[in-house]
DNA sequence: CTTTCTCTAAAGTGCACTGTGGCCAGTGC
């Protein structure tokens, strides 16, 4: 048994023990023992089935019998036996807002519902409204959360399908029969989620090619399997795509299938207009008259063609991009080999899961520069927020830990909550002490557009305030964003020379990147920040990146692009001076 | 279920918000 498939069984036993109603502090052992597996250094499944795990915090005599069992025999009889006891759609309702173990025990239990069909079945036919605990305003509320649901059905975010991307381009790459292999689609111009994921081979052999695609690994259902085309479900359920098509069509196949829609719209009227039709295999002339045609080797050679500079995937929205190329006007956009160090990431003195020496020691690892340690402050209770001796106590632990260290720094910072009437979490001579500060909201979500947005131009007026994290709160296809007005905050940001977070957590991925090429006229600052909780997800910068492009910007917009040297310097200098 | 200021038993995350039902319970951060 795989250590992923421990840890989700542990938190599977976490769930039916909440509708179990069973002792909080048990439930929760199960939910930081599936943690402590996931995030385990060494090989534990190994350890797990020599019965090795002893003295590791988080896991007792009972987690540790657990674990053995699951190692040796490949499941877990405490397991199954709790699973029999409910039927196996109830899990899908912990998906829904509002709905926890409690309601779903009551749902199960009195109304006899199992999934939610059922639920929506019964929210339509009036049966929830009435129920004990239950009234008309939360069967409509189960009615929105299912609508939402269906919704964001099919859909993907970024970074959950990044590892597959990646590892199917690796395969395909390898394929002795295969020229050129690339990623299409809106995977391709780094949309914050996909739908199916298009990839395309250039080769002599397609039959070859389709056949090989619909063997690999992890693959759930064959959808479709041609001699040029190949169509499947992973496991995960993410639809993906293969197309095989000759060495001269590839160019021509890339820039059609990567899109957008409208990019590719507009793009074809340019064509049209030099007298050629464009299409996925590639020009023709559509009369006589017609220029000859252009020779095309690669995707950079059809832009040039129609008089364009070559657009980055990222910038293909038909957003602007195409009369920017025509004169020359784009923007040469940022990469993440530009980024020298990052602000906005947490310890294990809040909720992350690496030390400070561990943090510091992998941001090096990645050649970063300096590392900036941003953990919860006092309110964000439920992340183990720091008070302001603790606070004080890691400052000096981090300039301690300076001194040991040898072209590289960690700053002292915090990620201060916005506390709901837009004051701070920490005092201002607290903040002074500190080398800068994020500055967030996590509570009181649902004030009203005018209020929230007054709340966090209050937090950006404070001197101490470097940036803004997270800026609309937004859990992609989970959360929606609560309501702010953006491009007053945007103007805010500009006059009182606060930076923007462009938070790369795959979950959020906040400020949207329809906003940050407005931000950027308007002379705001962007920091790329991962919002690690622990040292893997440094990793996280290369969606930021991506997102960041997508964004329109460049490397003189984004602070984390500074060295170390000049950013010292800045951080130093008044907010009115940045 | 785990940890510990323990040796057998107790403690272990607090608060805001929403909706329901009549002032509290469930959810989410």
């Amino acid at each position: 048994m795989s250590r992923e498939e421990m840890v989700t069984i542990l938190e599977e036993i976490a769930l039916l023990l909440e509708l179990k109603d069973e002792n909080p502090f048990k439930i929760k052992a199960y939910r930081s023992g599936a943690e402590t597996v996931r995030s385990f250094p060494d090989d534990i499944v190994a350890l797990a089935t020599a019965n090795q795990l002893t003295g590791i915090k988080g896991i007792g005599e009972a987690l540790r019998d657990k674990l053995h069992e699951m190692a040796t025999t490949g499941k877990l009889a405490f397991h199954e036996n709790l699973r029999a006891e409910f039927p196996a759609g109830l899990f899908e309702l912990f998906e829904l807002q509002g709905l926890g173990a409690k309601k779903i025990k009551i749902l199960h239990r009195d109304l006899g519902l199992c999934s939610v069909a059922d639920l929506k079945q019964a929210c339509l036919e009036n049966r929830i409204a009435g129920t004990p605990g239950f009234g008309a305003k939360t069967q409509n509320n189960l009615l929105e959360a299912i609508a939402h649901r269906e919704s964001h059905a099919g859909i993907f975010r970024l970074g959950n399908v990044a590892h597959v991307v990646e590892d199917m381009l690796d395969q395909l790459r390898n394929h002795p029969d295969t020229l050129r292999v690339a990623v299409c689609g809106s995977y391709r111009r780094a949309k914050e989620t996909v739908h199916d994921i298009d990839l395309l081979v250039a080769t002599s052999q397609p039959t070859e090619i389709t056949s090989f695609f619909t063997t690999l690994p992890g693959i759930q259902k064959i959808l479709a399997h041609g001699e040029t085309k190949a169509s499947v479900i992973l496991d995960n359920g993410l639809q993906c795509d293969l197309r095989a098509v000759s060495n001269a069509q590839f160019p021509f196949a890339l820039q059609y299938f990567s899109g957008s829609k409208e990019h590719n719209v507009a793009l074809r009227q340019l064509s049209l207009r030099k007298g050629w039709s464009l299409n996925e295999y590639d020009f023709t002339r559509v009369n006589d008259d017609a220029a000859p045609l252009p020779v095309v080797h690669d995707e950079k050679d059809i832009y040039e063609a129609l008089g364009l500079s070559f657009i980055e995937p990222e910038l293909r929205e038909n957003m602007g991009e195409i009369e920017a190329a025509q004169h020359g006007k784009l923007p040469r956009l940022i990469d993440i080999s530009n980024l020298r160090g990052t602000f906005h990431n947490h310890t294990t003195a809040s909720d992350g899961k690496n030390s400070l020496e561990e943090m510091a020691a992998a941001a090096q690892e990645l050649g970063l520069q300096y590392l900036g340690i941003a953990d919860h402050s006092k309110s964000s209770f439920q992340a183990n927020g720091l008070h302001e001796d603790r606070l004080l106590q890691q400052c000096a632990n981090i300039r301690a830990l300076n001194e040991s260290l040898d072209g590289f720094r960690l700053l002292a910072g915090s990620e201060v909550d916005i506390l709901k009437d837009g004051t701070l979490d920490f005092s201002d001579d607290i903040l002074a002490q500190l080398d800068y500060c994020v500055a967030s909201v996590h509570n009181a979500f649902t004030l009203s557009e005018d209020d929230m947005t007054r709340r966090i131009i209050r937090a950006m007026e404070n001197e101490h305030v470097t940036m803004l994290g997270h800026l609309t709160g937004r859990l992609l296809l989970k959360r929606e964003a609560y309501s702010v007005n953006i491009a007053k905050i945007i103007d805010c940001a500009a006059e009182t020379r606060t930076v923007i977070e462009l938070n790369c957590n795959p979950m959020r991925l906040d400020m949207d990147w329809r906003w940050w090429h407005r931000a950027r006229d308007k002379g705001v600052l962007c920091s790329i920040n991962p919002d690690a909780h622990k040292t893997e997800q440094l990793q996280f910068l290369h969606f930021g990146v991506r997102l960041a492009r997508k964004g329109w910007l460049r490397r003189e917009d984004v602070i984390n692009t500074l060295s170390l040297e000049k950013i010292t310097e800045w951080l130093k200098l008044p907010k009115e001076k940045r």
